[in-house]
DNA sequence: GTTGAGCGTT
């Protein structure tokens, strides 16, 4: 018995490269993770130094590392590919990076590639402008790697300046990933609240909102919310009277539930009602009327 | 099942 559990210990301590080859017969992924591929396991960013690094556009959705892989590795060696994905649905967000280790591979591969039609739409492979910290590279390589405690307030500097001095491409980049998530989460809302979220897009009678809504990602789902919240019963309840029937039967208490399924993933249910008057929302709507004017 | 300007992960 305490031999047993010796040897169970001596085991563990001394693992041999045969047990876990025993224990993990797919030694692709195995080896992949050992190297650090961030393309297949998540490992997190491998070694980016003087790996110049390409970026990928207009892929598929549906185009994976797999993929591109063995089209990019014939012209060069390939380091690492990755493809963003998104936080909550997971699904790539349809672009990719691939890092070779020399330049003229590099270099070669945008050639060749650029432009190539694969999975039936047309890529765009360029050098990668920016690192994985938003930093500035050249030529895909990047030009400083993490740098030490005292260069890192000059890496900092430069990074967010960066940033700010690309306030167009800023605002760009935050309005097409903010577009993309309203995509998905619109998509959510009505693949769950089919009519309610029809109704609650049919307000769109402020066509300068989706203008101003550039500014922010957060700011906007903020407002959106409390005022989805606040303003649907007030806004809904005119609504019957001057169409009677829009939504014919949807479901009379089929409101209930989706407002408070909205409440539990938006805001806290006291939200609806700061002032403490949630079943008389009638009156309440000076704030409404002038956010919708 | 859909969409399409852009720059990245434990």
């Amino acid at each position: 018995m305490f031999l047993y559990i010796l040897f169970i210990i001596l085991t563990a301590t001394n693992p041999s490269p045969q047990s876990l080859a025993i224990f993990s017969p797919n030694s692709a992924s195995l080896f992949f993770s050992t190297a650090k591929m961030s393309h297949f396991g998540r490992s997190g960013p491998p070694d980016i130094t003087d790996t110049y690094s390409l970026l990928v556009l207009n892929i598929t959705f549906r185009t994976s590392a797999d993929d591109l892989f063995p089209l990019f590795d014939k012209y060069g060696k390939v380091v690492d590919i990755f493809i963003p994905k998104d936080r909550r649905t997971g699904d790539s967000r349809g672009f990719a990076f691939v890092r070779y280790k020399y330049a003229d591979e590099a270099q070669k591969a945008v050639e060749r590639l650029d432009g190539r039609v694969v999975d039936g739409r047309e890529i765009t492979v360029q050098f990668a402008k920016y690192g994985p910290n938003a930093e500035r590279i050249h030529k895909g390589r990047i030009i400083e790697s993490f740098p030490k405690s005292k260069y890192r307030s000059r890496s900092r500097s430069p990074r967010r300046r960066h940033r700010d001095d690309h306030h167009k491409d800023r605002d760009y980049r935050r309005r097409s990933r903010s577009r993309s998530y309203d995509r998905y989460e619109r998509d959510r809302y009505r693949g769950k609240d089919k009519d309610y979220g029809r109704q609650s897009r049919s307000r769109s009678a402020s066509p300068n909102y989706s203008k101003g809504r550039g500014r922010g990602r957060y700011d906007d789902d903020r407002r959106s919310s409390s005022r989805s919240i606040s303003a649907s019963p007030a806004r809904r309840s005119p609504s019957p009277r001057k169409s009677p029937s829009p939504r014919k039967a949807s479901s009379p208490r089929g409101e209930s539930p989706d407002r408070r399924s909205r409440d539990g993933r938006s805001s806290s249910p006291r939200s609806v009602s700061p002032r403490g008057r949630p079943a008389d929302s009638r009156s309440p709507s000076p704030r409404n009327s002038d956010v919708d004017e």
